[in-house]
DNA sequence: GCGGGGCATTGATATATGTCAAAATACGCC
DNA sequence: GGCGTATTTTGACATATATCAATGCCCCGC
């Protein structure tokens, strides 16, 4: 039996108050700065599965830095399709769409439990002037953010279901490692239906594309709980063509 | 027999001068304050169709303000399968995918003979760190662009190709008409194939889809030359769904 | 004005993914 | 712990778009 990986009781720990510098902006400040940048930050707690943390058309106020849990981000169009555009992880940053209009354009909902450390944005601009590591922090932040989406367009723009999907398990193993998860063994916190408007296909394909990844040895999935068996492989996936 | 629209004589007078605060930094700021910015603005000129702005690798130096001309960005995939993630027309910026890493994430390349103001981007920090409206407009010109994203991953996600090429055409329309050009009549500056990539589609299925307005009247296409004879129905288009 | 090379269009066919439907499985609630 | 609902899986079939191929058009240089 998989042991479920994203476990809210370990990543309090983890991040142990809400320390900015752990949790979300790793750049080398002093103490006194730290204390200046923690002081700002109003912890949120209390978010469960399908809260919204902001809504389209909400006014900007703040960027939110995850404390724990995760969100998934998703727009609207008009005639009611919904896309989702991202699923983010505890310690990520997210609510930046809303910075050119002071309104945000997508939605945020929490996939699980979960809490986040309210960041407002006048205060950040301010003491970022102040703080240039924080500044060029603040910059690659967004930029990231830039470069994350374009890596999805090439995704939904030239990639195949199945190529699709191993990209999606391998970035998210990739992010579990990064804080010290086992990249291999997960839970997915969002059902088939999110992954597929996330990847561009449907929930009936996504199934069909683990079924299969599942045959050939490559992952075991329990419907939940993936389980990567053969890593390097999956990766090749991404790196062949056809 | 129509005009073309993107015209450089044109343009160059609309944008006299390399003055960023028309070209690209719509703030109030005091003239002096102007020509600090202006001072450390490089003209860079005689870019041709297919030259390199940038590379995907290079190191980042500078964001781009197009002073005229345009551009189109891609992303290669180790394999080979490129992507293209925008046309940029004058006026607008590019190279913020570049921050995160310092390095270039993807390639710009002249659609046509090009001038560009190159911003170095440390000084550009240095400054909005005294110029609060500078620097709240930085971060909105790279909000704006991942709000960008995720309209385009809207449309790779969850439209189909007629839509996804009526998007594409509105999205241009906009943009000239906002330039105070005819939202009805241009040229387009990318080959089928271009337009196919930067829409998830091949060429042929766009060029399906061109001769498909067309026939229902849509729009009247001349290759490369466009005429929106309907723009509220092409809307609509975008509005229903199927 | 003629010829050549790249684009664009159009047609015929293939295929990946969508759609619809039913059965199986997981999950929450009493 | 069992029932009811939601989610997932699987199957059969439909369809949008890709693929392959042929033809046509336009631009540019000679």
């Amino acid at each position: 039996m998989l042991q479920p990986v994203i476990n809210i009781a370990e990543l309090r720990s983890h991040c142990s108050s809400c320390n900015l510098r752990e949790l979300c902006m790793p750049v080398d400040l002093s103490s006194m700065d730290m204390q200046r940048i923690n002081t700002l930050t109003q912890l949120k707690r209390g978010y469960v599965r399908g809260d919204y943390l902001y809504r389209s058309g909400d006014p900007f106020h703040s960027l939110y830095a995850i404390r724990s849990g995760s969100f998934k981000t998703q727009v609207l169009h008009e005639d009611g399709r919904e896309q989702v555009t991202g699923f983010q992880m505890t310690g990520e940053i997210i609510g930046m769409d809303a910075i050119s209009t002071d309104v945000h354009t997508c939605d945020a909902i929490a996939m699980e439990s979960s809490e986040v450390c309210a960041l407002p944005f006048d205060q950040l601009e301010t003491i970022s002037r102040e703080l240039p590591s924080l500044q060029r922090h603040l910059h690659k932040i967004m930029s990231r953010e830039i470069v994350r989406d374009q890596g999805i367009m090439l995704l939904l723009g030239s990639m195949r279901a199945e190529e699709r999907l191993a990209a999606f398990l391998l970035n998210f193993s990739q992010r579990l490692a990064a804080r010290g998860f086992s990249p291999t063994q997960f839970q997915l916190r969002m059902s088939r239906q999110e992954i597929g408007s996330y990847l561009g296909l449907k929930l009936e394909t996504v199934s069909r594309a683990f079924s299969h990844f599942q045959e050939v040895g490559l992952i075991s999935v329990k419907v939940r709980s993936i389980d990567i068996l053969d890593l390097p492989r999956l990766q090749a996936l991404l790196k062949s063509s056809t």
